[in-house]
DNA sequence: TTTTGCAATCTTTTT
DNA sequence: GATTGCAAAA
């Protein structure tokens, strides 16, 4: 088994005296040193597979890992628990959130759950809502969350007006939440933490278990992760991460790259082992990548060679829009199956925005590629699906106000805005909650006797699926489902009807499946219908992609993490799109566009193909957009450019800055004609004006 | 109360 | 260019 492993990556496997790092760049077996070692300690360290926790970026990465090191072991290792951050504290808080004053069954809201219980405080609060987006106050609480700042805490520091407004906002939403018997998804660290820490039975029962701690992608943890870990590995201390400073993408959302930078100054014992082979690029792929991510500063620094073949350079494309960019993109790939024999699967378009995937859809289905989109609205996303989860998460929480308020009123029972209204008047003056309120509903004013009756068939529905809440996940969403006559309600209204009701007979299905589907994949824990919602609420966007044959795949760069293609394409890299204009004032924040850049070109295996557009369609009409900063850090000699743009394409050029071989950069100001023959008046420096034949005329890149 | 239609606002990335 | 929010009509 270890000569698939190369002298270091060795050394990592085998080291057991202490917290370990394995810092190392791109497609240099970081991830490949987990699964080895996790193996090594059960084969040769006599570890059981009980013993061990590994932390994953997704659910996915986790199956995989699992599957990797069962293929080695040649035994399966039911008994490790492997899953992401968050699926691992979800778990141990249905075993203990008694101990912080929840009930079991607490509920997992997702973001737009979130949003709207945000929503609710600022309502609630009379704080206006234009001045404090829900979106962005939700933002700034989560920050605060994985930062493990507290409302108390906030509110003690808070000076500014606007960190004190959003302190009453996040005191009064952590409340909304407790009063739901609710945790989003940062509560999900924090509590997990504040158990730990507080509960010495509690840690000693996951630190006597654990006696083997292991982390992918390190860079992108956050503070309260780092804290679990910590907490975790207090006593025994055989901890071991893997992850690459140039390669943290997610500080947007609390990540914090100094986890990794001042891995040694937390574990001050710590050994350092870097990788220095990139087993999956080109040599010129990984120069080029290399050149780019030598702009950041405060790296720790890498050396990352190859013996791969030095392959052939990168291409780059420009178009004129963003309807040529798709159709070129398809049509590249179309040559590239047909005459390299590149299959479709090996193949990864890859774009900053999600918004970016329309156009390219749109072409690929023209040129009849097939294709597979990650992300976009998943399944679990959709209405119905959510509907129906709501009443799931009602029957072993009726407490959870964003699920009642959801469904309280679907399929139609004529409890309206003035019923909800009273409800809500009701439920916060006698200090109960909706749910409460409802039973209570007799004794309250104001509320029509259609909206009584509503309100009784809600309960009773709700009444009658709690009591079975250990049926078959599967049996008890048909049971529902037929209960309050959904499919009909479908039929009746809304749009893609026949679809909705395939959705909902799918996750009919999934319900089904999850009950049978075999212990090992579960850990040991049981099908409960608990389970089965916290496995959909956590589900991460990339879970649902398997490769499929003949399909090329679309994602963002973010998703992209972790995974390699034979090919990848790079679209839309203009300043203000890649790096995102919103991103663009703050040097920090380029940075970490410039490491998703990074991310993104050495997802190759041997080719990339680099495109951009001179004119985008967005609503925000960006200005002047060049080529991406980060394509012209890529030396010219590794790269084939072909300009396929026409100057004039169709629409303005009037304020596009251009350059000319003898008068050298200037600015359009008027045109009379499109497409190459235009006529293009242009100022250039000096004020000089001149009448140039746009075929003369370079678009400029930067 | 429900449905329909228009308007405004928004997208950067996601567990 | 779509989704969500709000107002008016049935
Ligand atoms: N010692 C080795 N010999 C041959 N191939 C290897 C070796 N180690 C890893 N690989 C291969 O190199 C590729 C990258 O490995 P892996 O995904 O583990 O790297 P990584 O460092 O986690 O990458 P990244 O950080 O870019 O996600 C994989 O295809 C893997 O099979």
């Amino acid at each position: 088994m270890e000569d698939e492993l190369n002298a270091e990556q060795r050394e990592a496997v085998r080291y057991l005296s202490g917290p370990l790092l394995v810092l190392a760049g791109a497609g240099s077996g970081k991830t490949r040193v987990i699964a080895y070692r996790i193996a090594f300690l059960v084969r040769h360290s006599g570890v059981s597979p009980h013993e061990i926790l590994a932390i994953t970026f997704t659910k996915k990465a986790a199956g995989e890992m699992r599957r990797r090191v069962e293929q080695l072991l040649k035994t399966d290792v039911a008994g490790m628990w492997i899953g992401t951050f968050h699926s691992v504290c979800a778990r141990i808080l249905r075993l203990y959130a008694g101990r912080l004053g929840y009930r079991q069954n607490f509920s997992i809201f997702d973001e737009e759950d979130q949003r709207g219980l945000v929503k609710e405080q600022i309502a609630e609060l009379e704080i206006s809502d234009r001045q404090f987006p829900p979106a962005r106050v939700l933002e700034r609480i989560s920050a605060l969350k994985a930062e493990m700042v507290g409302q108390e805490e906030m509110s003690r520091l808070a000076m500014s007006y606007y960190d004190k407004a959003v302190s009453r906002i996040y005191t009064a939403y952590q409340e909304a939440l407790f009063r739901s018997n609710a945790m989003d998804f940062d509560d999900l660290l924090v509590n997990t933490v504040r158990l730990l820490c507080d509960f010495d039975d509690v840690r000693e029962r996951y630190t006597d278990r654990f006696k083997h701690v292991l982390v992918d992608e390190y860079q992108d943890t956050n503070h309260a992760q780092y804290r679990i870990v910590a907490e975790l590995c207090r006593e025994r201390r055989n901890l071991c991460v893997v992850g690459d400073d140039d390669q943290s993408i997610y500080g947007w959302r609390g990540a914090d790259i100094r986890n990794i930078l001042e891995f040694e100054e937390s574990f001050p014992e710590a050994k350092i082992i870097r990788l220095e082979q990139n087993y999956r690029s080109t040599g010129l792929i990984l120069e080029a990548a290399n050149n780019v991510i030598e702009c950041n500063k405060g790296r720790k620094g890498k050396t990352l060679r190859t013996s791969n073949e030095y392959g052939e350079n990168i291409v780059l494309l420009l178009l004129s829009s963003e309807e040529e960019e798709a159709q070129a993109v398809a049509e590249e790939i179309l040559c590239e199956s047909l005459e390299r024999g590149t299959p479709l699967p090996e193949i990864a378009i890859l774009y900053r925005t999600n918004a970016q995937s329309r156009a390219l859809e749109i072409a690929l289905r023209h040129s009849g590629v097939d294709y597979q989109i990650v992300g976009a609205t998943s399944f679990f996303e959709r209405r119905e699906i959510k509907d129906i989860l709501a009443y799931l998460r009602l029957c072993l929480n009726p407490e959870d106000e964003m699920s009642v308020r959801r469904v309280l009123n679907v399929p139609p029972r004529r409890i309206g805005r003035s019923a909800l209204e009273r409800l809500q008047q009701a439920a916060s003056s006698r200090k109960l909650s909706l749910f409460e309120t409802l039973r209570v509903s007799e004794d309250i004013e104001g509320i029509s006797p259609g909206a009584r009756r509503g309100i009784r068939s809600f309960l009773s529905v709700i009444d009658e699926f709690s009591g079975r809440q250990d049926d078959d996940v599967g049996d008890l969403i048909e049971a529902i489902v037929k209960r309050i006559g959904y499919r009909e309600y479908l039929q009746a209204g809304s749009s893609n009807v026949q679809e909705r009701i395939e959705n909902v007979e799918e996750l009919v299905g999934a319900g089904r499946q999850f009950a049978e589907e075999d212990a090992s994949r579960r850990e040991g824990e049981e099908p409960t219908l608990a389970a089965f919602l916290n496995d959909v609420a956590l589900l991460s966007q990339i879970d649902s992609w398997r490769s499929e044959s003949e399909k090329v795949t679309l994602m963002t760069a973010h998703n992209a993490k972790g995974l390699e293609f034979t090919s990848v394409f790079v679209t839309g890299l203009e300043d203000g799109l890649f790096p995102h204009s919103a991103s663009m004032e703050d040097e920090e924040q380029i940075e970490e566009e410039r490491r998703l850049f990074y991310v993104a070109l050495t997802r190759a295996r041997r080719r990339v193909v680099l495109t951009a557009a001179a004119r985008r369609r967005r609503f925000d009409q960006r200005g002047s957009t060049g080529v991406s900063r980060f394509v012209r850090e890529i030396p010219e000699n590794l790269m084939n450019t072909r300009e396929l743009w026409e100057i004039g394409g169709q629409g303005s050029m009037v304020g596009r800055r251009v350059f000319h071989e003898e008068f050298g950069t200037g600015t359009v100001v008027a045109q009379e004609g499109q497409g190459n023959a235009a006529k293009l008046t242009v100022e250039f420096s000096g004020n000089v004006k001149k009448k140039i034949l746009a075929r003369y005329m370079h678009l400029e890149t930067g």
